[in-house]
DNA sequence: CGTCTATTTGAATGTACTCAAAAGCGGTGG
DNA sequence: CCACCGCTTTTGAGTACATTCAAATAGACG
């Protein structure tokens, strides 16, 4: 179940054998089954998770009952309310299995003791938040500029795995949509 | 000229004497005056910026001549077309000073020299990185729970400081509205 | 087979858009 | 000081696209 993490890890920085099982030890193996909640609103959010297997979604629900979804993710994807996680404020987010789920959880004081002692992984995690952030103004870019359709095969494009594994009214209210929206998209695309 | 971007790291991580004289040292000053650019698409760009004085907007142009506002700006915030610097691939974005600047500049290269002698900016990256990163996820949360007038009201609340720099069409490219479209919000509202 | 949920369809509505024109504002030069 | 210019903002009328609400159809699962 670690090696997936290790050898993810091992693709960005160098670590010894002893650093290497130093991280693996802090590792909080977890599993999750569909339907069931990783975090919710108002939880302080103390560890990030690393998905092994299944998929997740990440969501705000507003005072009018309207979810909106801020984040997929699947095998080799990070996921957490990282705003809570990082400013440990209460969490605005849910966190929800969609699949039954196999996950690797870091704690975050744990983490801070680990960037003390292996500073390689300050490395680690900035160049993965630097991707993310990239990746995330990318995402802006395409709300600004493009419209509901193009943003519909945009995602079916560089997401095809993720798309295969959803409903379209998950698709729709990721890109913003309404279900009956994306469907008559997908009406004009035959 | 340097003093604030010292104080600005010194928030963050703890350095030494030399390691402050080290870091100032490889900062490049520029000035840039008001409509010229610090950036064009297809330049691979080496550096990214701090801001010490001025205003700045990134922002993409579309095949139909359409510009698109990704992010403003002013003192004491990093700008660049942080794809292109990250991954050294040719840039999307302009980066154009909408009034007269004073920068520093920090090359990839000479960066990651930094990183390996003075590890602790890996850290101060990754805390400054991830920043940018919460605070684009709740800017994406907000394009999709919220109205053009609550997401104009929300700039205005956020960054009044910046709001007051900027012409109206500008915040409204900014919000992905048209100018006329933020007029009409805006006699709504008196 | 029946139930529950997801998707599709239809009709009416709303929000922001386009295009065009007018009004406002700031700076320059006569 | 005023007239003019360029640019920003506002206003108006018609349009496009996604939304709402309601109902019908399709699919998945026990």
């Amino acid at each position: 179940m670690k090696s997936k993490i290790l050898s993810h890890v091992l693709e960005i920085i160098d670590l010894t054998k002893n650093q290497q099982d130093e991280f693996l030890s802090i590792l909080n193996e977890k599993t999750v089954t569909k339907k069931s909640f990783l975090v919710k609103p108002g939880d302080i959010v103390t560890e990030e998770f690393y998905v092994v297997e299944g998929c997740l979604v990440a969501y705000y629900l507003d005072e009018l009952g309207n979810k909106h979804i801020l984040q997929f993710a699947v095998e080799d994807w990070w996921i957490s309310d990282f705003e809570s996680f990082f400013n440990q404020v209460p969490a605005k987010l849910y966190i929800e299995a969609i699949e039954d789920c196999k996950l690797l959880g870091i704690n975050k004081e744990v983490l801070e003791v680990l960037y003390q002692r292996i500073p390689q992984f300050e490395r680690f995690f900035r160049i993965k938040t630097t991707k993310a952030f990239v990746s995330l103004r990318c995402r802006i870019l395409s709300t600004l500029q493009k419209s509901a359709k193009e943003r519909y095969l945009e995602f079916c494009k560089d997401y095809p795995d993720i798309e295969k594994r959803l409903a379209n009214y998950q698709i729709a209210n990721y890109l913003g949509l309404k279900p009956e929206s994306l469907s008559r998209i997908r009406k004009e695309l035959v």
